[in-house]
DNA sequence: GCTGAGCTTCCATATCACGGAAGTCTCGTT
DNA sequence: AACGAGACTTCCGTGATATGGAAGCTCAGC
């Protein structure tokens, strides 16, 4: 007939709805239909009928202008996240205890996949600035709480970031394997992780890792001051106590 | 045949996607898969394909014990959205001010539907304890941050709201709606909102509203404070300037 | 009034979602 | 050890539902 056409062989709808979502980022959240539908190869009608979708139920919510943008019913529902919003919420006092004291930033952050995602920072008053977003992603091989997460990852984890291509963010980022192995060896020894100057110049950090109640490390925070400012091995028991502190608040809270 | 049997008619595989996903709830932040299909109302068989579907991007995640919660990725792709992190964010600093200075309880909220969302909460120090919780819904007739979004909530919704059943939370809380409608009126002219008494019996709230750049009501901020403590019509500039402040900033931002 | 970009609707087709049933795994009980 | 109940996983014949090309629509710019 004139109208209708074999429809093409693609993939299940639900992963489709969600590539479409997984185009909004930080630096893109807003996006118009062709947007989605370019960006995500996706023909224009089908991008149509599943955004409609998306926004019937809340997942997206349209602007004055046309554009779409994440809608608040995800918001909600990314606040029940155990990893996220979860972790944040129990963490939180202990952070802020930490931040006092120290008078500098603080960072907490989970592993996802073979990268990490930032669950919390609080400002020190007057530190080093820090360019992490709260939600943000990083590599696992630079930072304090990196080294930590990566410390004691699967090794299938740690085989596949070792053997990957290692980003280098100043000249005394650490990209030799062998090296890097050597000083998750001491991470998972010592209890905590240094990170001196690997991803800024004047900027160094502390981590420790973060257990639940069955002894698994599931997320890590850390210390970030500026280089100079006061040793490493000063720093670490106090983000270890702090780390200690919270993992006991998440086995209780279980 | 003996296998295979018609394919029931149901609805969009997206939308029972997600609402499995609306199973999740404060209350219940873990789910196993055979709760999802019962209180879901999908067969086992079809559940259990969704939340493959669903684990496969990282919607939800698996425990260890076999149960299903809301997954990172999740809490990522919420952390996109304008009115919640979004507006969280800019609205930060100014409600940390707000806090400091009148020691009191701060909260900040947006319209979704004909209820509210809390969207950040600042416990001052030694304030009344307040219930509510960052991500959590309640009733727009009630609260100072309610009144406010629902005085300039479109007509369709005051109907709504107005026609419905109103709930009583104390022997104060309005529930006539001829009187509420004149409440909403006064917040309209006075610029700010007071509820007294109407949520607890020993506190206060007062609310005022934040624009966006097209002088639209998009969030409320308000105090909460003992019954008592301070007058209303003290707290009220307070908290206008407060949330004028955070409109200027909201304007820039976009 | 024409052009073009972006959006919306339509509908014949067949892909992909559907779910009953059978199989597996893990307990706790006899 | 054998049994049984409950929860989970896999299988696969069927057709309901998602698909996307094309046509229609809206609006701004020329």
């Amino acid at each position: 007939m004139a109208r209708g056409h074999p429809a093409g062989p693609t993939g299940p709808a639900i992963r489709r709805a969600f590539d479409l979502l997984d185009l909004f980022t930080t630096a893109r959240p807003r996006l118009t239909l062709s947007q989605l539908a370019r960006h995500g190869g996706v023909p224009l009608s089908t991008a149509h009928r599943l955004v409609a979708e998306l926004v019937r139920w809340g997942a997206l919510e349209r602007d004055p202008d046309g554009s779409y943008h994440i809608g608040l019913r995800l918001w909600e529902l990314g606040a029940l996240a155990p990893r996220g919003q979860g972790l944040r919420e129990i963490a939180l006092p202990f952070l802020e205890d930490l931040s006092q004291i120290s008078r500098e930033n603080v960072q907490l952050a989970v592993r996802e996949g073979a990268e990490l995602v930032f669950v919390e920072r609080i400002a020190g008053t007057g530190a080093v600035p820090v360019f992490t977003r709260v939600g943000g992603r990083f590599a696992l091989t630079a930072t304090g709480v990196g080294l930590v997460l990566l410390a004691h990852a699967p090794t299938e984890i740690q085989d596949d970031v070792l053997g990957g291509r290692i980003e280098r963010y100043t000249e005394r980022t650490v990209t030799d394997p062998a090296r890097l192995r050597r000083m998750l060896a001491d991470v998972r020894t010592n209890g905590f992780s240094i990170s001196d100057r690997q991803v800024t110049t004047d900027s160094l950090s502390v981590g420790a890792p973060i257990h639940d109640h069955l002894g698994q490390v599931v997320a890590a925070v850390s210390l970030v001051v500026r280089h100079g400012t006061a040793s490493p091995h000063t720093l670490a028991p106090l983000v270890r106590t702090s780390a200690r502190a919270i993992s006991h608040a998440l086995a209780r809270r279980r």
